[in-house]
DNA sequence: ATGAAAGCGCTAACAG
DNA sequence: CTGTTAGCGCTTTCAT
């Protein structure tokens, strides 16, 4: 262990005080020697230094933060760090806030029962500014936080501060236009949600489909590999002519390329699969997935400079200016 | 967007003296009716809640920080949010954190030049602990934190409150005996790094193999997927009887794996392979990694009820019983 | 080079 | 039911 005692009780914490008591000074003392300014002698920088070690003082945030204006703090509300989309995206978001001194509370609700809801709720005491996949509660989020602003990502109609969406039709016709270009005649699209209302995805495939005069097949599985897995083999064996598959995202694309190996179906030659999201698992699975591609850097940066502007005034909450919509590539790998 | 006027300036922030101003009553009203709080109204309580609607307001964290005591809030130092291993450490310690109302500000320093130093300097000033994957640097990051627990994860040495390390030992004799008993004769051992210098990691598998009798062929590679698989490839050409290989862990397993197919191998006939770490993306490769597995939701939970114990002085700092050591478990898939 | 006073925005403890 | 007083721990003036 350190310097410092061992055992120590959880002992109410040393202030500024307790630190210039010990040291026979006044508590501005403290302050110049803590913070290295200027007016103040070495000898008692020093002695003052060595004190706050001992007593293990360090200084309160609450109290600086109210004194000098809060450096700011940015909630991220995440739905599954397990996911590995969302890793990705929180990485360039942590990244982005950090080169702006600004710091990162992370709230993942994905687990037990609770929902973006209750993540904003929790983060609003703490944040300034919250950054998320806060599906369609959104507005309430935005009214949760008041006049702080909410950058909501993929949630087409939301009523926040700023909002990055993505073109999923454009997305769609990219993927389907491809399918069709490799020959395939049976295409299949597998949705996240075990219902059998479609994901905004989901409509913007289905859409594209119908304007391309494809008979598109649909099923549903729970977001996970394993589920999107078993959908795809069940498919399989009552459906054997599909030959094209898109699927809502990479971490279950990844499953159903398990899925039809198991059902001794071979990628692409039986069945081509298109995913989406660009992570790098991708490149991991085999065969490497083809699949619609987000940038997920440039999405973390995006949503940190939308961020940055709306913080500073530069764009106006809720402007047309504010709402973002990025968009997919294809990126060709070996599955499609 | 919602009520508040779009286009705001970045006004100073509404202050509960403003609320109280404009609802003619004094602050403690605003007080109690901000919070919910007995002893008002339920008209009065409306009327200032409206109106701390339209004025924007919302309570400085600082202030009611500062005198309501801190929820506690922990720093998470986490080396790269890209390896899928440390999501699925962070995903637990969040939800274990939320669990008892802690939040969790969160530092990547993998990107750029920042070191853990850097992070934990960072997260210093924000936090009430900190835990992390420090490495050899977490004694400074426990002086830099004075009294405030530091609980770091693979540091055997960590002169820290509480650590938590792992038995490399135990799991580099399960993965060589494996190795052995499918009969492999020519086993190598992929580290992490670019130098001579062996890992934690390494030093262990490099130890019981010596143990074993195991002439053990050492390469090492970037902490990445792709250098992985090239060292592995390049390896292969020079060394064609390999037949056995161990790497640090299960990403750059995941590229050994393509770059063994890359190199015309099958896995495990011409070349066992075992990962080390146990992540969820072992079973989405092709095929799936055989890997020393730790639980990460176990990892987790352990780090925060460690931490747990420190903040209330149930452990002491530093004490022989804040220093844990978990043990990997071997997972029999189909790479080894 | 050092100290004293004032006050950041909020809530707890008492009034009334 | 509502208001007043005090003070959380720190940094900013402004003295000395």
């Amino acid at each position: 262990m350190t310097s410092s005692s061992p055992g120590n009780p959880p002992a109410k914490r040393a202030t500024i005080l307790d630190v210039a008591a010990a040291a026979g000074v006044s508590r501005q003392t403290v302050t110049r020697a803590m913070n290295d300014m200027p007016g103040i002698s070495q000898a008692t920088r020093e002695r003052v230094q060595e004190l706050a070690r001992e007593l293990g003082y360090s200084p309160s945030r609450f109290a600086k933060g109210l004194v000098q204006g809060a450096r700011t703090s940015v909630g991220l509300a995440i739905p599954d760090l397990t996911n590995p989309y969302f890793p990705a995206f929180a990485s360039s978001v942590v990244e982005m806030a950090t080169q702006r001194g600004w710091n990162v509370v992370v709230d993942d609700f994905g687990h037990g029962t609770s929902s973006s809801l209750d993540a904003v709720a929790r983060l609003s005491p703490q944040v300034d500014a919250v950054i998320g996949y806060l599906g369609s509660d959104s507005g309430k989020a935005q009214a949760m936080l008041g006049r702080r602003p909410v950058v909501v990502l993929d949630d087409p109609a939301g009523q926040t501060a700023g909002g990055i969406s993505f073109d999923y039709s454009h997305a769609a016709r990219l993927a389907l236009n491809r399918l069709l270009a490799v020959g395939c005649g049976h295409i299949a699209y597998l949705d996240s949600g075990t219902d059998d209302a479609l994901s905004v995805r989901g409509s913007a495939v289905a859409g594209v489909a119908a304007e391309l005069g494809i008979e598109l097949t649909v099923l549903h599985a729970a977001e996970s590999a394993q589920a999107a897995g078993e959908a795809v083999a069940d498919l399989v064996s009552r459906h054997a002519a599909m030959d094209g598959l898109v699927v809502f995202n990479d971490l279950m694309a990844a499953g159903a390329l398990k899925g039809l190996a198991k059902s001794g179906r071979t990628v692409p030659d039986d069945c081509a699969v298109i995913g989406m999201d660009g992570i790098p698992l991708g490149e991991l699975v085999t065969p490497e997935l083809t699949t619609l591609s987000l940038n997920l850097r440039e999405v973390g940066r995006t949503a940190v400079d939308l961020l940055e502007g709306l913080l500073s005034g530069a764009f106006a909450h809720g402007s047309p200016e504010a709402q973002l919509r990025l968009r997919h590539d294809l990126i060709l790998r070996e599955s499609a």
